[in-house]
RNA sequence: UGGGCGAUCGUCUAAUGGUAGGACAAUGCCCUUUGGAGGCAUUUGUCUAGGUUCGAAUCCUAGUCGCCCAGCCA
C-alpha cells in the first residue's frame, strides 16, 4: 500500500463497517490476490480503470463500480485510471465529462491518469489495418437492416455477407476511403471476420467501425469513422496495461470478443471480470431512463435531490463517506438482487448521527405561551452542539415567554401511548424548562392556534431539583428570535420497490411518486441557523437531517431534508390505526 | 427453443469438503434531557431430487426458477 495519495488513504481509514466488509472476502479480491500470488502479470502492478461513457451523470450504481475499481487497486498497491469511453460522438458532451470528474473526486477518489478512448483513435485505426492485412477484418456494404437479417437469431446461425471475402487490397482501399469521408453514414462498416454461426451473437462478425459524420466533443471533425465499444474497450485497457478490467454482468457475453481482439493483435493481455450491478429498491438506476426524467422535466435536473445521481445525493445532503460505507456493506457478487434502500438510509443516518451539528427547528409551528414567565424577559440556555461528540462544544440559544413547538407535539385529547404535551401534562422543553399545559385558544373554525402553559422556574436547564420525571422532551424555538426558512421534504421518487414493474404498455413514469417533494414555508428555526453554510450538515433534533440547498439566498434560506429521523411514535400510531 | 451467467434468513452478503455467521429490516425488553442514538434478546435461510463422502451450502448428475444476449449504443 502506498501513502502517496491522501484521499485514497482516507477511504482506507474508514471506521468499522468498511473494515468489516474488507475483512470478509469477495470473488474479485480473491481473483486479484491469486493473480498477485501466481505473478500472472509478472512484476506489473495492479492496474484498473473506471470507464464511464460521458453521456450522462454518474449515479450511485456507478459509485459501486468506482469503489471496486479504485478500492481494489489501492488495496493491492495498484493504480486506477479514469477513462472516458467516448466512442459515440452523438451521445457525448463535455458537460458530462466535467460532472463525472467532479463526482469521482467528491466520492473521495483520485485517478492515476485521465484518459480518453478518443486518444487511442489513431492506434485503434492502425490495429484495424493490421487485422485487415491478416485477413481478420473486412469492409461490408450491407445496410444495417441487411446485417441484422444476416445475423440469424438466438436459435439459428447467421449467414455470411456477400462482401465477406473481399481481397485485402480492396478492404484496405475501402477502409481508407471510409476514413477519408468518401461515403455517407451507414453505407459501409468494417467487420471482424470471426464466425457467423457462433452461438454467441457477439462473435458473428461484429462491427468494428461505423461511419458517423458527427462532431466529437474532443476530436471535433477529425474523424468520420468511430470504433464500436467492443473494438475499443479491450484495446484501450491493453494500451493502459490494465490488469483487471472489472465491468458489469451484461458484458459477460462480450468477453470472448474482448479476448479475440487482444489475441489477434498480440497485445497486453488485460482480463475482463464481471460483477453484478447495484440495484436498490424504489430507485431507478438506468442512465437511459434517468436522462428521460431530466429531459421530460419530471425532475428539476440531474442534481434534483430526489435523483439517485451522485450530484442529486450530494445536494440532498448525502455524504461520500456514507455512500462508500453502504457500497462496501452491500457487497459484490454475481447474483442479481436488489438491496433495500433502508440499508443506504441506515448508513447515512449512522454517519450523520456522529457528525451533524444539532439545531432546533419547528416545521409546523404552534404557539406556546408561558403564562407565568416574566413579561419581556428573555434568556439564553446552553445547548450541546452534538451529544454524540462533546468536542463539538455548546451554544447559547435564546428563550422567552412565547415559543413555537411542533403541532405534532400537542394533542388536546392524547391518544394511548402519546407522551407529548396535552392539557394537564408536564413535559420538558429541551435544555430549558419543565412546562405544564393548561388551556388552548381556538380560531373560529376550531383549530388550535395557541396553547397556554406554566413553567417551573426551578427546572432551568431541563431538570427539576426534586427529581421529578417527565415522559417527553420537546424541541422549541423562541418566537421572538426565530428565523424563517423554506424546508423541502423529500420522499421516494417511485412508488414501487421495482420502478420497472409496470402495467402493459406503461413505462417507469407511471410509477413516479406524485408526492416525492413537499415544500414547507412556515418553518421557524433557531437563529444560529442563519449562519449555515452549504457544506454544513444538521440534525434538526427529533426531526431529521438537513442541509442548506444552493437555492438559498441571503433573504431566503432553503433547507433540504436528507432523511427523517427514525420515528417510533409514527410506528406506534400507524399500528394503532391499522 | 441456442448461448452465457446465477440460486444461502424478508433483503444484501460470508462460510473455498469440517460449528451456516454478519449487516439491514422486523419483534420484545432495558436505557435515554432527541419516542433519536445506544445496550440486550428473539425470529426466519442453504431451490428440488438423486449421488460421491466419515462428513456437502460447497463436489457430481438431472431438473426447476431467475437474469443477460439478435444496436452501425455502451
Amino acid at each position: 500500500m502506498t501513502d502517496a495519495n491522501p484521499e485514497s488513504r482516507e477511504v482506507k481509514s474508514q471506521d468499522t463497517p468498511v473494515q468489516d466488509a474488507r475483512q470478509s472476502s469477495n470473488f474479485l479480491r480473491d481473483i486479484i490476490a491469486e493473480d498477485v500470488r501466481t505473478q500472472k502479470f509478472g512484476d506489473a502492478q495492479i492496474q484498473t480503470r473506471f470507464p464511464p461513457e460521458p453521456n450522462g451523470y454518474l449515479h450511485i450504481g456507478h459509485a459501486k463500480a468506482i469503489c471496486i475499481d479504485f478500492g481494489l487497486a489501492d488495496e493491492f498497491g495498484g493504480k486506477t485510471n479514469l477513462r472516458f469511453d467516448d466512442t459515440n460522438p452523438e451521445k457525448e458532451e463535455q458537460e458530462y465529462v466535467d460532472s463525472i470528474q467532479a463526482d469521482v473526486r467528491w466520492l473521495g477518489f483520485q485517478w492515476e491518469r485521465l484518459c480518453y478512448a478518443s486518444d487511442y483513435f489513431p492506434q485503434l485505426y492502425d490495429w484495424a489495418l493490421q487485422l485487415i492485412k491478416i485477413g481478420n477484418a473486412y469492409v461490408d456494404d450491407l445496410t444495417a437492416d441487411q446485417i441484422r437479417q444476416h445475423r440469424g437469431t438466438l436459435t439459428e446461425p447467421g449467414a455470411d455477407s456477400p462482401w465477406r471475402n473481399r481481397t485485402v487490397e480492396e478492404n484496405l482501399d475501402l477502409f481508407a476511403r471510409m476514413k477519408q469521408g468518401e461515403f455517407p453514414d451507414g453505407s459501409r462498416v468494417l467487420r471482424a471476420k470471426i464466425d457467423m454461426a457462433s452461438p454467441n451473437l457477439n462473435m458473428r462478425d461484429p462491427v468494428m467501425y461505423r461511419i458517423l459524420h458527427a462532431t466529437h466533443h474532443r476530436t471535433g471533425d477529425q474523424w468520420c469513422i468511430y470504433p464500436m465499444y467492443d473494438y475499443a474497450h479491450g484495446q484501450s485497457d491493453s494500451i493502459e496495461r490494465v490488469t483487471h478490467s472489472m465491468c458489469t454482468l451484461e458484458f459477460a457475453d462480450h468477453q470472448p470478443l474482448y479476448r479475440w481482439y487482444i489475441e489477434h493483435l498480440g497485445i497486453f493481455p488485460s482480463q475482463q471480470i464481471e460483477f453484478d450491478r447495484l440495484n436498490i429498491t424504489y430507485t431507478l438506476l438506468s442512465k437511459r431512463k434517468l436522462i428521460q426524467l431530466v429531459q421530460e422535466k419530471r425532475v428539476h435536473g440531474w442534481d434534483d435531490p430526489r435523483m439517485p445521481t451522485l450530484s442529486g445525493l450530494r445536494r440532498r445532503g448525502f455524504t461520500p463517506e456514507a455512500i462508500r460505507t453502504f457500497v462496501a456493506a452491500s457487497g459484490v457478487s454475481r447474483t442479481n438482487g436488489s438491496t433495500d434502500i433502508e440499508m443506504l438510509e441506515h448508513f447515512q443516518r449512522d454517519d450523520l448521527n456522529r457528525r451533524a451539528s444539532r439545531a432546533m427547528a419547528v416545521l409546523h409551528p404552534l404557539k406556546l405561551v408561558i403564562d407565568n414567565y416574566p413579561e419581556a424577559k428573555q434568556e439564553f440556555v446552553e445547548v450541546a452542539n452534538n451529544p454524540e461528540d462533546p468536542s463539538a462544544g455548546t451554544r447559547q440559544v435564546p428563550f422567552s415567554g412565547e415559543v413555537f413547538i411542533d403541532q405534532d407535539d400537542f394533542r388536546e385529547v392524547p391518544p394511548p401511548k402519546y407522551y407529548r404535551l396535552s392539557p394537564g401534562r408536564e413535559v420538558r422543553l429541551r435544555n430549558a424548562y419543565f412546562i405544564t399545559a393548561h388551556s388552548v385558544v381556538k380560531d373560529a373554525t376550531g383549530n388550535i392556534v395557541e396553547v397556554h402553559c406554566t413553567y417551573d422556574p426551578l427546572s432551568r436547564g431541563g431538570n427539576s431539583p426534586d427529581g421529578r420525571k417527565v415522559k417527553s422532551t420537546m424541541h422549541w424555538v423562541s418566537a421572538a428570535h426565530a428565523i424563517s426558512a423554506e424546508i423541502r421534504l423529500y420522499d421516494k421518487l417511485f412508488t414501487k420497490p421495482d420502478p420497472g414493474d409496470v402495467e402493459e404498455g406503461q413505462d417507469v413514469l407511471s410509477n413516479l411518486n406524485p408526492n416525492s417533494v413537499e415544500i414547507l414555508t412556515r418553518a421557524r428555526l433557531e437563529p444560529s441557523l442563519a449562519n449555515a453554510k452549504l457544506e454544513d450538515r444538521f440534525q434538526f433534533e427529533r426531526v431529521g437531517y438537513f442541509c442548506l440547498d444552493p437555492d438559498s439566498t441571503a433573504e431566503k434560506l432553503v433547507f433540504n431534508r436528507t432523511l427523517p429521523l427514525k420515528d417510533s411514535w409514527a410506528k406506534i400510531e400507524k399500528k394503532a390505526g391499522a
